[in-house]
RNA sequence: UCCCCUGUAGCUCAGUCGGUAGAGCAGGUGGCUGUUAACCACCCUGUCGGCGGUUCAAAUCCGUCCGGGGGAGCCA
């Protein structure tokens, strides 16, 4: 293989012949030379090539190439006189793999809307923007298996496929095979699901939380990395139908190894893309969001601060008139609350525990007071929440009167109370929303801009 | 799902009080030029989102459907 633009532009000038191979982004025409800026996406930056017009004579063919044309050159490297980059391609040679026409291509050499990006989504990963979303959220996925693996983490498929019919987390997306025209019935009228093909009513995942629970019972630490599916009808710039989380979970772990983790892994991931995506990041501090590189140094460098619910409601009562919804002890934190609490209150990141058990999932573990639970959030200037976790109830009795309570049924749950009766232990984790993630880390405003091929309602075009 | 905004040239938008449309960019041609948001001149482009209604006359007013954006809820 060729080397990549990323690295002819790394290397000084000589006499050897170099190949690069790309995509047209621009061309400029003079009297005597004519311009070619190639990218093949490897970096923000592309390759000068420069042609001679008294020694290329094959002017039909430089006609053809347009922005967008599909190209290799061949030539040397050479010290550039111009003043954008310190080495250029003195082309000798080129094949046009692919034409462009100007007048149907649908990128023009202007910058575009990320609306209308979203609409030709075949051809955005060729833009800047796009490019270097796609180099950090390929930079961030590498981090996240590196920083776990460093740490003695095992990387777990949980099922995409879920049959626990109440996992509780959102609408779901069924699966079935049934002819959807003859669907079986039962003698009673109803659905017959013993003649799908699993059996049972099945859906896609909305997490893998609970079988992943199963695997840390078994190897200590591990973490799911992977797609989660969910059938909402909401359509906001932060969600997806489709999108992908990450779920480390822990044994032999309290809240308190739970927080430190956290913090380390996004200290660890953050600092990692600001080190190896230095480019990408100046892009996007200077044209997507100011200063976002610096927003992520920021809690790079900052220990996070720690509070429990019941003292952040006490210092955001202080300030409720400035709140479109007042607080009091046991209200949900809205974004408004949250940003108050890192951006005002902290001035940098902080992790709120011990939530009342109300307005929690029924699995977080109970504290002594009986009214909160070992809950955990991971609040980040800009954002608000970027983390949600918890210690685990790991008592059976404790967790199953939890879920009476709640009306769920414990046979529904069979599997995973038996991790409860069979060398239960301590454990804790949490999940963070990888795309989610990558519009903190890239400051883009809207989540069908940070995954290649967006998923909601009414859009899965591509 | 609810609320608000929006849909006009390839793209981004303007279009006053109802009188069938314009600017920048892109593209084309020519000129100039080691250019890099290239520059200068000229040229081309429209079922004004669809359907229906009011009116002598609708991009403009009304209804409805469809698409896009923002906010809320829900959440990751």
């Amino acid at each position: 293989m060729n080397d990549r633009i990323s690295q002819l532009l790394k290397r000084t000038p000589g006499a050897a012949v170099v190949t690069a191979e790309g995509w047209v982004r621009t061309k400029r025409e003079s009297k005597n030379v004519c311009f070619l800026e190639i990218n093949d996406g490897s970096c923000l930056k592309g390759l000068q090539a420069v042609v001679d017009l008294a020694d290329f004579t094959d002017g039909p063919l430089l006609a053809r190439i347009t922005t967008g044309a599909a190209l290799t050159c061949t030539g040397t490297l050479v010290a550039s006189p111009g003043e954008n980059q310190e080495v250029e391609l003195r082309v000798e040679s080129i094949t046009l793999h692919g034409e462009a026409p100007a007048d149907s291509y649908p990128l023009q050499k202007k910058r575009h809307t990320l609306e209308y990006l979203r609409e030709i989504a075949h051809l955005r990963a060729r833009t800047n923007t796009m490019g270097a979303v796609a180099r950090v959220r390929h930079a961030v996925s590498y981090a996240v298996h590196s920083y776990f693996n460093e740490k003695g983490f095992y990387y777990v498929h949980t099922p995409i496929i879920s049959t626990s019919d109440a996992e509780g987390a959102g609408e779901q997306f069924q699966v079935t095979t049934f002819d959807l025209d003859a669907i079986p019935r039962t003698p009673e009228g109803t659905i017959d699901y013993a003649a799908d093909f699993f059996g049972k009513k099945a859906a896609l995942t909305v997490s893998g939380q609970l079988q992943g629970e199963t695997y840390a019972l078994a190897l200590k630490n591990i973490y799911t990395f992977g797609p989660t599916f969910r059938a909402e009808n909401s359509n906001t710039k932060r969600h997806l139908s489709e999108f992908w989380m990450i779920e480390p979970e822990m044994s032999f772990c309290t809240l308190e190894g739970n927080m430190t983790v956290a913090e380390e892994f996004l200290k660890s991931v953050f600092s990692y893309v600001l080190d190896h995506c230095a480019d990408d990041m100046a892009f996007f501090s200077q044209w997507v969001e100011k200063g976002v590189a610096d927003t992520l140094r920021t809690v790079v460098d900052t220990p996070f601060a720690h509070m429990t619910y019941t003292d952040a409601v006490a210092e955001l009562v202080k300030s409720n008139d400035t709140f479109d919804f007042p607080v009091h002890w046991g209200s949900d934190l809205q974004t408004e609350h949250e940003r108050f609490l890192t951006e005002q209150v902290c001035k940098g990141p902080v992790i709120v525990t011990d939530y009342p058990k109300e307005i929690k999932a029924f699995y977080m573990k109970l504290n002594d007071d009986g009214k909160t639970v070992r809950a955990m959030d991971v609040l980040v200037p800009r954002l608000g929440e970027i983390i949600g976790g918890s210690e685990r109830e790991s008592r059976l009795d404790v967790l199953t009167t939890r879920m009476t309570d709640l009306g769920l049924d414990p046979s529904d749950y069979w599997w995973y109370l038996d991790l409860r009766r069979f060398g239960s232990v301590p454990h804790a984790g949490f999940g963070l929303g990888f795309d989610r993630a990558i519009q903190y880390i890239t400051g883009m405003q809207n989540i069908r801009d940070v995954i290649p091929f967006p998923r909601a309602a009414k859009q899965a075009e591509f």
